[in-house]
DNA sequence: GTGAAAGCGCTAACAC
DNA sequence: GTGTTAGCGCTTTCAC
C-alpha cells in the first residue's frame, strides 16, 4: 500500500508466474478449477507484495460500486445520526458502503452532492430532501434512478419514501394534553414548508377539532429556530396564554427550555410541555418530560432495505402508486402533565408499523 | 444520468463531431486553443445527452481521488459528529470529498475500514484510532501513507497527531474543585488503555499532588460504561465518600446523572460535579453544571489541514519528531461547586492554542 | 485547434 | 486449470 508504488494485479501475476485472469479468479474466490499450487503461489505473491486490489478499477469495469450515497439535512442532529447509523449497519451487513453528506437544508448543496455522488457512480441514494429541488428530483423519476426519500414526502413525485406518521404523532400528543384537561394548547415548529412539520400542525388541529376545541391561530407558530424565543415570549404574554405547549421537534424544545429556564418558568407547573420527538436528556430535566418516540433506527433500516432492493432488482418502482412507508411512534409519558389523569388513554397509544411489506401501509397515517 | 445508459464522453464526442480528447479538454476547462464554435457544440451535446463525467474513470487514470477517509469511534457521540463536521467543511472548501466510517472501538472493524478506504484509493486518512492495531498503524509509517491521528496518541508511532490537552484539562478541573474547598475528589473515566483517558487521570493526580492532597485509589475508577453505575454506588457508600466527582467524559456523566436522579442525590448539594467535556443539555439540568470545553471543531479542521498538506506536498513527515498538535480547552463555570470561592482562580484558565505552526507546540501539554 | 493512440487496474468471455 | 484478449470511461502525450 506504499504511496505511489502500490502493487497491481499485474505485478502479482508476474511475480507468481500466472496470468492476470488467474489472479483475478483468485481474488474473486473462484478457486474451483485452480490447482492448490497456483493458489498458494498467488497467495504468497500477494502478501509478499502487500497487494491490495484497486476497487476503482473493478467498479469501472463492473459498472457498480457497491456504494450508496446518503444525504441528510445536518449530521449534528439526532435524527440524522441515528438514521445514518442504521443505514450504515444495514449496508455494512450487506457489503455495501455508504457515503454521507450534509445539505444544511441548502438546496444548492443538495444538488451539488447529488451530482458528485452520481459522478462517483454510487448505486443509489437515500435523501432527506430539502424539498426545494424539484427538477433534480424529477430527474430521478425520469431516469429511473434508484433513490429513497426519507422523513419528508413530496406531492406528485412518484418516488419511494419512508416517513413517520407525523399527523398521528401530533394527534396523540395533543389528545394526551386534552385528556389531561388542557384546552389552551399551543404548538411550535420550524418553518412548515416541509411535510413533516406541516403534518404535525395538521395532527394537532385534527385533535382539537375532534374534541370540539377551537383552533386559535395565535397558538400556532412555525418559526425559524432563531425566532422561536421571541415568538414564545409573545405567546406567553397573551391574556389567555396557553396552559400547554407542544414542541414540534428537538431544536424547538431546546429553545423553549432555554427561555423557560432563563425566566423561571417551570413545567409542568406553569405550563405543560410535550415534545413530539425525543432527546437524550429527558431524564435529567428538573421535571421528566413527556415525549413521542419514533422508530428512527427502523426507518433508516427500512430505507436502506428498499434502496438495496431497487438496486438489486433493477426496479425503481417510479410509478404513480409508488411506495410510501409510514412508521408510527409512541407516546412516552414521563410525568403527568398537570391535569387529572395519570396516564394517557389506552386508545391513544401509537401502534408500531410491522414492517415487512411496504405497500400494505400506504397512507395509513390517516387512520386515526 | 439514466440508469444503465448514461452518456459517456465518447457519446458527447460523437454527437458534437469532435474527438474524445477535445471533449476532455473542455471538461477540464482548457478552452485556450478551442474555437468558440467547438466549445458551443460540445456544450450543447453535453446537456442534450445529460452527460455527467464518470469520476471513477478519471481517478483511475489520475491516480488520485480527491477524497479522504475519516474513521471515528462512533458517530452517535458528540465529539465524532462535531469533528467530522469540521473536517467535512474544511474539505468541502478545498474540493475534497470525505467518506466517514465508524469503528465502534472495534479493532477488526478499524482494520477492515482502513483496508476498504485504501482499496477505494482515498488520498489519505484521518483516524481516531482504537489503539489496538499496531501493525496496521506501523504500515502507515512504513509506507509513508498520508494519515493524521486524532484525539488519541500512541507512543513510538511517528505519525502526525492532533489531540487535546487532557492532562491540563483535568488538572484545571481538579484544581477548580480544590480551590472550592474539596479534598475528597473522585474521578471516573472509561477504560484507560486509551491515552486521552489515562491523561485525564494523570492530570487529576498531578493537581492533587501539587496541592498536597493524597491520592486515593478508591476514588479513581476507570470502568466500562455499563459498570459505571455499580462502581459509583460503591464509591458513594465509602465511609469517607468523595465530596466531589469528576466525570471523565459525556457518557460517564450520563451514567452518573442517571444514578443520581434515581437516588435523589443532588449536585452540588450532595456532591459537587464537574464534567471534563461538554454536552448540549448543561443549561437544562436542575443545577447548571460546570464543564470543560474543548475546541473540537478546530481540532477537526486542523487535522484536515494537516492531512491535505501531506497529500499535496507528498510529505508524510513520518519522522521521529513528527508533529503533535495539542489543543487546550477552557473551564466553563456554570455554578459554584459547593465551596467558598465563586470563580476559578485566574491562572487556572486554559489557554487557546494559537494554531499556525504545528511544530511549535509540540508536547506543550506538560507546561502547566 | 484538434485527433489518434496508449494506458490507468481490473474483469470476463472464450480459447486452449 | 490457465492464458489471451478486449474493454470499462477517462486523461494525456504527441502528431498533424
Amino acid at each position: 500500500m506504499a504511496k505511489g508504488k502500490r502493487a497491481t494485479l499485474s505485478d502479482v501475476a508476474k511475480s507468481s508466474n500466472v496470468s492476470k485472469s488467474t489472479v483475478s479468479q483468485y481474488l474473486n474466490h473462484r478457486y474451483e478449477y485452480m490447482s492448490a499450487e497456483t493458489k498458494a503461489r498467488i497467495e504468497a505473491a500477494i502478501d509478499e507484495l502487500g497487494y491490495q486490489p484497486n476497487i476503482l478499477a473493478r467498479s469501472l469495469k463492473q459498472k457498480t460500486t457497491a456504494t450508496i450515497g446518503v444525504i441528510v439535512a445536518n449530521l449534528l442532529h439526532r435524527f440524522s445520526t441515528e438514521v445514518t447509523r442504521a443505514i450504515e449497519d444495514y449496508c455494512h451487513h450487506h457489503d455495501y458502503h455508504v457515503i454521507i453528506c450534509n445539505t444544511d437544508e441548502d438546496p444548492s448543496k443538495e444538488k451539488k452532492y447529488v451530482e458528485m455522488l452520481i459522478a462517483k457512480q454510487v448505486d443509489g441514494l437515500i435523501i432527506v430532501p430539502t424539498c426545494n429541488n424539484m427538477e433534480l428530483y424529477q430527474r430521478f423519476v425520469d431516469d429511473h434512478y434508484p433513490v429513497v426519500f426519507l422523513d419528508r414526502k413530496m406531492e406528485g413525485l412518484p418516488l419511494p419514501t419512508v416517513v413517520m406518521d407525523n399527523i398521528g404523532s401530533s394527534y396523540i400528543c395533543t389528545s394526551h394534553l386534552i385528556a389531561h384537561g388542557h384546552e389552551r394548547i399551543a404548538i411550535m415548529t420550524p418553518p412548515r414548508h416541509i411535510s413533516s412539520r406541516a403534518e404535525r400542525i395538521e395532527g394537532y388541529e385534527a385533535a382539537l377539532r375532534d374534541h370540539g376545541i377551537p383552533i386559535r391561530p395565535e397558538y400556532i407558530k412555525s418559526t425559524r429556530i432563531d425566532e422561536a424565543i421571541p415568538e414564545l415570549a409573545r405567546m406567553l404574554t397573551l391574556e389567555d396564554r396557553p396552559t400547554a405547549l407542544l414542541a414540534g421537534n428537538d431544536l424547538i424544545l431546546m429553545e423553549v427550555l432555554s427561555y423557560m429556564m432563563e425566566n423561571g418558568i417551570r413545567f409542568p407547573e406553569d405550563i405543560a410541555l410535550v415534545l413530539i420527538d425525543d432527546v437524550n436528556f429527558t431524564d435529567f430535566l428538573p421535571s421528566p418530560l413527556t415525549t413521542f418516540e419514533h422508530p428512527v433506527g427502523r426507518m433508516g433500516r427500512k430505507a436502506a432495505e428498499m434502496l438495496l432492493d431497487q438496486i438489486k432488482s433493477g426496479q425503481t418502482t417510479a410509478s404513480p402508486d409508488s411506495q410510501l412507508v409510514v412508521f408510527k411512534g409512541s407516546l412516552h409519558v414521563r410525568k403527568s402533565c398537570g391535569g387529572p389523569l395519570p396516564e394517557p388513554l389506552a386508545f391513544l397509544q401509537g401502534e408500531e408499523e410491522n414492517g415487512t411489506d411496504p405497500n400494505e401501509r400506504q397512507a395509513n397515517e390517516g387512520s386515526l
